[in-house]
DNA sequence: GAGTGGTCTAGACCACCAA
DNA sequence: TGGTGGTCTAGACCACTCT
């Protein structure tokens, strides 16, 4: 049984993928939906719904309802990217990557599990916003224990735990200075839905999931020496990673 | 400004995550919520199809709307986890990977791209269908060249193109005994909200989005042995990577 | 049969944008 | 000012589940 509402938004939908309606165009006005599929307003509002949320336009208030570039993320086949990259789709895009906050803090059961410390132990919190273009492309949490920030602190002279003083070498450059060489990390991906605060704060459209990741960076000895959550815009962000495999070397 | 529904919205969302409604509990019937916030039906539906659409909940007819558990899917902070994991969190439930379909076609311009084979080049298209527990978590498209699906069959015997031949050692494997070892292969991830047969597959939950997986599989001469896309219901997968760094030693 | 959620209507009012 | 989408109502009927 398909009802009424879904006839509708598949029929839209269709359009929207044949190209009839294509990306940056606008669907027809509900007035004329009405007309057109002869149902009450509620019933197309409810097809337009929808398609907000599959992700494939956008309504706008004394607009109308245009249709979103969904064009898929997957450029830039080149077999020697880098191991974290952002997206090559807009190109030559200004980024920048700022710390809203830092401070000491008591970590929580979550963190402390990551980083293996103690209970009650005191770790470095930061907050920080990577944007690209004008938008916040992704938010990191990032913690780091007492000792390595103390250790940094000691060698470079940068306060991790102070907004203002910012870093121009990146983390793991300082944490090698301070005699802490990260050997490895492990980054576990998942998505969901945001919830409101990351909508407001990605300035995410209706239909977009997020995409998590959870970093745990360790040294040689498997010793945690940092750990972060990401929080990205799945529309604005996609991961690639390289994975060495062993065949064929007596395996 | 904030709306009617918004506000019950709000008000539900707050009582799931402070644990008034738990997890598998039933938050209140519409008709309760009506009179309780004194609004008509439509506006409390507005109000439960978006919790829905965040993934919080899901509205069962002649049931109730039930708390989904979204409990993050990051247990098993082991430092030592394989390179790609199924979720540990529900246990020991069975998994199973099977060939759907399998047959010879002409790559389109997508594949012949990834890779790296000249226009109108045959390959060996795959399907697989990643089950745990009764529910396919996992839908692979697999394509492989002509001369790779070619040497596994003279060297091993086994035919990719047919899917009633149900090979039992994996393809790294036979790619390794044809004479062609993968020495890495390059992982790029995204998500999005699943279309309609996405949903059908999957068996997806309202508001759960999908995570895709775009891998491309080299020999030591970056030469791409296979390429592969994986869509994978989020709330019953993740992908975790363990990724080798370079500091403290020359760098 | 009683209770649940799902769909749909006809009409109203509001917020927003562009000409 | 006229057209766009967003919210809300009061009531109806339907599909489903459980007892």
């Amino acid at each position: 049984m398909t009802t009424r509402w879904q006839e509708i938004a598949n029929a839209l939908r269709d359009r929207i993928e044949d190209g009839t309606y294509p990306a940056g165009s606008k669907i027809p006005a509900i007035p004329e939906l009405m007309r057109d599929y002869d149902v009450a307003r509620e019933t197309v509002r409810q097809a337009v719904t929808r398609l907000a949320n599959e992700g494939l336009v956008t309504p706008l208030r004394g607009v109308g309802t245009v249709v979103r570039d969904t064009t898929p993320v997957q450029l830039g086949y080149t077999a020697s990217a880098p191991a974290r990259t952002w997206d090559v789709q807009t190109g030559e895009e200004k980024t920048s990557d700022r710390v809203i906050e830092a401070g000491w803090e008591t970590a929580d059961e979550d963190i402390l599990a990551r980083l293996q410390l103690p209970k009650g132990s005191q770790v470095v919190h930061r907050v920080r916003h990577m944007t690209r273009g004008q938008q916040i492309a992704q938010v990191v949490d990032q913690w780091i224990p007492d000792h390595v920030a103390t250790a940094i602190a000691n060698t470079t002279g940068d306060d991790l735990a102070d907004a203002n003083h910012q870093q121009s070498t990146d983390l793991y450059s300082q944490m090698t200075a301070a005699g802490h060489p990260p050997a490895w990390d492990e980054e576990t991906i998942r998505s969901r839905m945001p919830d409101p605060d990351e909508v407001a704060v990605l300035e995410l459209p209706v239909g977009v999931p997020v995409q998590i990741t959870y970093r745990v960076t360790s040294n040689d000895k498997d010793q945690p020496l940092e750990t972060a959550t990401f929080v990205a815009a799945s529309d604005r962000m996609s991961q690639t990673f390289r994975v060495p495999l062993h065949y064929g070397k007596g395996e």
